[in-house]
RNA sequence: GCCCCCAUCGUCUAGGGGACCAGGACAUCACCCUUUCAAGGUGAAGACGGGGGUUCGAAUCCCCCUGGGGGUACCA
């Protein structure tokens, strides 16, 4: 039993009901054996696993193995045993044994956690298949993500997507993608090209789906109109769905009165008691309806969420889905559930958001007599202020100007992300690595990764620790490599890009940006034909135009002389400069670098006036000269 | 409105009945380093939403409230 049951306390008609589903979907489970389509292995499958940490039962023997550790569990016991037929554990009646009960699932989940190597050795008791005790990436897990393309890539889809990755690559998986291309209204062009180009980007391609192939496909759903059509004529035939003809005109107006009036279903049920003979001839005429869901009209339906254990459902809140349109193609509802089984799918990890919707799969899967998947909600990622699902909307920048929250994966990839830091940053949203480190890669997330460890709760994007992170990874770049990835920044800024220069100016700028975008700003001056101080910032506090005139020539005579151009002999020469001329470094070097640079905060100046070379810098120097001669 | 999810510093998180007057990271502030700006170093400030239970003991388990979020389509 999961946790939320115990919330039900308070109505035992509900919980009997339950109870009821549940029997009902475990004759299912036992009794129809996945059917697959040829090509397509047979995948062990893991849920119980999964759930083992929530489930009562599961916690019991997790328990069992963490106290008696060594000793082998009775050959008899099973998790379905123990959180399935018993009666209702104590804890629905009695408050103390449900704490008693929270606490053996939380120690199961400890255990989970710290016990994995101990229990490597130990038999698994019968019906109970565990995910790696064995230390083994258990094969046959396949995951996907079920985008649909209207619109570009969200970062928000890339969590999903990456959270996906992780789990396939940590179990040794498949990751699949799966276009879910059934709103023909709301198709975007390119975008599917945008998001495998993301995918890509971030190192978390997928192993099969459009374009890439493999044996489940075709992996567009608007390619697998012929797949549903049987599926949901089964349904209609068995008595599961049935036609409905109502007219769009009507549904809103009966939705509207019923809303009004506080009822709970939006759609009346009308074409429900069609005898489905008319039904068939209407059909057959050709009068165009869509299909519909027969939900029952009382029970509950239970979700078996990784992270949240048991979510209980009243069905006769779930309205009679549409599952099949008007136009033919099957709604998200019917080809999800059709297609998550047909492709072998054993664990749905997917966005929070999805959770109200659940029922209507777990009863199409029923319906079906298939297996379902291990499903875990993952939470969503909100916008920085936490108000909200994250999304492209006006945010107030730190200058007060109104600033558009960047939302798409191409942006930030434009902005000058790098797609480590940014797997970096993604991967720490909901998840942690471990209690300390931030920093950590792909194969290290690979290694930890557990979808337990996920935390329900949603987390707000954070834009300056993705600075901070992206900043991290810069500075760790070597710096050919950063030289090669600023390359199209300049070129974008307008800056002749040659991968000499830039590698020369790498170390400029290495520890000063965070983003590659910033790059071009900080040292576009080397690319100037010259440069124009303002006057009045050129003259440090306490010199006067002559004075500092005068320094300038000095500098000039002594660069000038120098023997060596690099950053040592500048260093040397310009540091004896002002000594000799009796003033403080910080002083003395000010106008030397806006007579250069042309503003007061530039790299260092040594290393930028070598880069620079004598000749500009020699010319720099004699401008700057001359404009504070012209002085009044 | 109804249904569902969630709840530790501003933010991301560690924590899973005693090891916690709660640890780390970003951001903030101060100091150090320093030719400006960074980077780096050191330090400071900063949280268990509230109320009831259970318990010898609660951030941790339970309930209620509050708050936040999601869903409520012939969208996904």
């Amino acid at each position: 039993m999961g946790a939320r049951l115990r919330e039900r306390d308070a109505d035992p008609g509900r919980l009997a009901a339950a109870d009821v589903h549940r029997q009902h979907l475990r004759a299912h489970l036992r009794g129809a054996r996945l059917r697959r389509r040829p090509g397509v292995p047979a995948a062990p499958r893991l849920h119980r696993v999964a759930r083992v940490p929530r489930g009562v039962g599961g916690a019991g023997l997790r328990r069992l193995a963490d106290r008696d550790r060594g000793r082998h569990l009775p050959p008899g016991a099973d998790v379905r045993q123990h959180r399935g037929g018993a009666p209702a554990p104590p804890g629905h009646r009695d408050l103390a044994a449900a704490d008693q009960l929270r606490r053996v699932e939380r120690a199961g989940r400890a255990d989970g956690d710290r016990a994995r190597p101990e229990r490597a050795g130990a038999p698994q008791a019968a019906g109970v298949r565990v995910t790696t005790g064995t230390g083994m990436p258990a094969a046959g897990v396949r995951v996907r993500i079920a985008p649909s393309p209207t619109g570009y890539m969200h970062v928000g889809t890339a969590r999903t997507a990456l959270f996906n990755w992780l789990f396939a690559r940590q179990q040794g998986g498949a990751f699949v993608l799966r276009v879910e291309d059934t709103d023909r209204t709301r198709l975007v062009p390119d975008a599917i090209d945008d998001l495998m180009a993301g995918l890509r980007w971030l190192g978390i391609a997928p192993d099969e789906g459009p374009g890439i192939g493999g044996d489940a496909g075709p992996y567009l759903q608007s390619e697998r109109l012929a797949i549903y059509r049987p599926y949901a004529e089964r349904l209609v035939a068995e008595g599961h769905a049935y036609r409905c003809f109502c007219s769009a005109d009507r549904l809103r107006g009966v939705r509207e009165a019923r809303q009004s009036a506080g009822q709970k279903i939006g759609y009346d049920r009308h074409c429900r008691d069609l005898p489905p003979e008319a039904g068939a001839r209407r059909a057959a005429a050709g009068e165009p309806h869509v299909v519909r869901l027969k939900m029952p009209l009382a029970g509950a339906a239970t979700l078996h969420d990784v992270l949240r254990g048991a979510i209980v459902f009243d069905v006769a809140e779930i309205e009679d889905v549409v599952l099949v349109k008007t136009d033919g193609f099957p709604t998200y509802h019917f080809a999800v559930v059709v297609d998550d089984h047909l492709m072998g799918i054993t664990h749905v990890l997917r966005a929070d958001e999805w959770i109200p919707s659940a029922p209507i799969q777990l009863q199409l899967y029923a319906c079906f007599g298939w297996d379902e998947p291990v499903w875990a909600h993952l939470p969503l990622v909100l916008n920085p202020d936490g108000g909200g699902k994250m999304s492209k909307r006006k945010t107030v920048g730190p200058d007060g100007r109104p600033l558009e929250q960047m939302t798409l994966v191409r942006e930030y990839r434009a902005a000058g992300y790098l797609p480590e830091a940014m797997f970096n940053f993604l991967a720490r949203l909901g998840w942690s690595y471990s209690g300390a480190e931030e920093v950590f890669s792909r194969a290290q997330a690979i290694e930890r990764f557990r979808v337990e460890d996920v935390k329900p709760s949603p987390a707000a994007w954070n834009p300056e620790k993705l600075d901070w992170l992206n900043g991290v990874y810069i500075r760790g770049l070597e710096p050919d490599d950063l030289a090669a990835r600023l390359a199209p920044f300049f070129e974008r800024a307008g800056l002749a890009a040659d991968l000499a220069r830039l590698r020369a100016v790498v170390p400029l700028i290495q520890p000063r940006i965070e983003t590659l975008a910033d790059a071009p700003g900080l040292v576009d001056f080397l690319w100037a034909d010259a440069v124009a101080p303002a006057l009045e910032e050129l003259v440090p506090k306490g010199l006067d135009a002559a004075s500092t005139a005068g320094l300038l020539a000095a500098a000039e005579a002594t660069l000038g002389a120098l023997a060596a151009w690099d950053h040592a002999a500048i260093d040397a020469a310009l540091r004896a400069l002002a000594a000799e001329r009796g003033l403080k470094a910080g002083v003395a070097f000010q106008p030397i670098r806006l007579a250069i640079a042309g503003r007061s905060v530039a790299p260092p100046l040594f290393e930028t006036l070598e880069v620079l070379g004598r000749d500009a810098t020699l010319a720099r120097l004699a401008a700057a000269r001359a404009r504070l001669a012209a002085q009044p």
